[in-house]
DNA sequence: TATGAATGAGTCTTCATTCAT
DNA sequence: GATGAATGAAGACTCATTCAT
């Protein structure tokens, strides 16, 4: 994958910025991570700043495409919702320093690039209205505020970086599953 | 409570450190916040690292404390659940840039004081379970894996920091109650 | 003269500034020459190009506040003239290595901050023709374009940093009345 | 002349020095000017300091042949003398860009090329006195100090790149007449 | 001739902490 | 308790120059 240097340059990133936190890794650490000098890498980057950018905005932009490709599924809406749930958790822990970094790091950002991954991030969170929506359109979800209700899923969902070990016991299918099922009960007619 | 120094000095800590973020408030910022010198900070912390620690810790105890009397108390189970839930808005989101401090920065901590963080957190979710539990032996509950979904809604919970506006349209307590109600349908039997 | 550390650290800044200019001039440097590290410099300034800015104010406005009590004497406007070109000598010649800073690095500052030195050149040159101006009037100078006039011999005068030794055979008294008999002849109705 | 591509780089380094001035001008800005590669810059020249040199000696160099033709001439002192003046304008306002270098960025040079601008800057003012000197001989000028008169005269034309606007209401002719007047009238005999 | 990757020394500046007064 | 001078290590970033291709 790691094909060019520029590639290179921003897995280092990943890894450092999820091991340490943006600010703890300095430039000097992720010019030793893929063996150049300090200098040499400002020809494949413009700033520090700017690598976390091109790092979250991918993330979150691969979060948003992936949601946007399963809202268009002709598919009943519940399992919309399973795999919506379970796709986000595939790129949550398949990708899950690079995830780190967007949920954690992104507040590091100046304001300007930071307003355009909350901007990004909102986006995510109305299209998951957008499936809660349909759902109730349909009369196979309860009719409450869906706003609240994707903040909270979404919650549940993001949180899972804080615990997740993807060497751990449970699978991310599993878990996902899990999630899936305890969402369902919760926002499903009866 | 801010009756002296000490706590004057934690609460400007707690301002800045939600406002900007722990690395990017200096020693200086904290100093002015408080009308003193740089140096004669000193006189009351031990270091700036240790400032945060005391935060962090007095968040979470706070977050514990609260739960544990909760546990205690001699109330059938779901409602025990919603006082959770309710509690743990109410303690987040009046206490907001604490609570902030505690699940954002947290992670600048160095690894000692983070693992103590950590197992204090671990707890809490641990606590959760316990009331999990209760509704599983009462029947009233469905039997899952309780530690999976006590993640599930302390992600959810927690979250809140992210969006939730005081000022807002909608108060703590109706989002609590619409959180508790999503929580309960989705671990109820029916 | 050097009483506190801001005039020593003015005072090495000067000599440093004249003799390898303002960009080869390393902030180290300015901390060798007093004594301090590098970082300790900065309790005392708050930017190299601050320091430079100083520097060159307080040059420029000597020569404005000079000029200007000149020109409020109740002295013939020849001798006025003369005392002018002395005293724009005198500043220039005992004060050479600040004059030198004003006159040769002052290019270096930021906009903003140029843009400051340059009005205070301007409000300069304007003084000088108001000398000429009353020459004129009184009927001993030649009525002509003053503005260029003053421009000619302020750059006559100015010039002298760049050749003037202090420790040649020429004083800066004897100059200055080879200067002053120069222009006078120039300027005045025959 | 710009026929080829060193001309091109010359010419493009005199913009950018003149307008940024030497240090803040960078290999880098040059190259960007003149569609090449940082790298491919070095072809054509051997250092960034030689590209100033190169242009400050041709900038001095084309000062002291043009007033060497002037001194040769048969023609009253008086009007030789206006010609100089004259010539010198035209010379330093029809290449102002590359005169401001000379002027102000000379100094930037190494130690050993400064002393090379230096050595040819002095034999300029020599060349004036030769002027002076042939005015006092014929009776015309007065028997004064030649040297100091030569540097007021070069100090006032020098300083003219500090404040001639080729776009403003005097022309570079109408300026060199009233300084050659002025001049004229301070040197000659009554 | 042209590229562009790489260097490595150097830039200014920040900052948590200490300590004598 | 309070000051403020001093530290010294570390920070991100720049840049003239080289060189293999």
């Amino acid at each position: 994958m790691a094909s060019n240097k520029n590639e290179e340059i921003a897995q280092a990133a990943i890894r450092l910025f999820e091991k340490k936190g943006y600010h703890a890794t300095s430039v000097q650490d992720i010019a030793d991570e893929v063996g150049l000098q300090k200098g040499s890498l400002y020809h494949y980057i413009s700033s520090k700043e700017d690598l976390l950018m091109k790092i979250t905005y991918q993330s979150i932009s691969n979060f948003n495409k992936t949601l946007e490709k399963i809202i268009e599924l002709d598919v009943p809406v519940k399992e919309k919702f399973a795999m919506a749930v379970e796709s986000h958790f595939q790129m949550l822990t398949q990708n899950l320093q690079m995830s780190v970094v967007l949920l954690r790091e992104a507040f590091s950002l100046g304001e300007e690039q930071r307003k355009i991954i909350h901007d990004s991030t909102d986006l995510y969170l109305q299209l998951w209205t957008v499936i809660l929506d349909e759902g109730v359109k349909s009369g196979e979800f309860q009719d409450t505020n869906n706003r609240l209700t994707a903040l909270a899923i979404l919650g549940s969902l993001n949180w899972v970086y804080r615990w997740f070990n993807p060497n751990g016991t449970l699978s991310a299918k599993e878990v996902a599953q899990h999630f899936s099922e305890l969402f369902l009960r919760g926002i499903e007619k009866r």
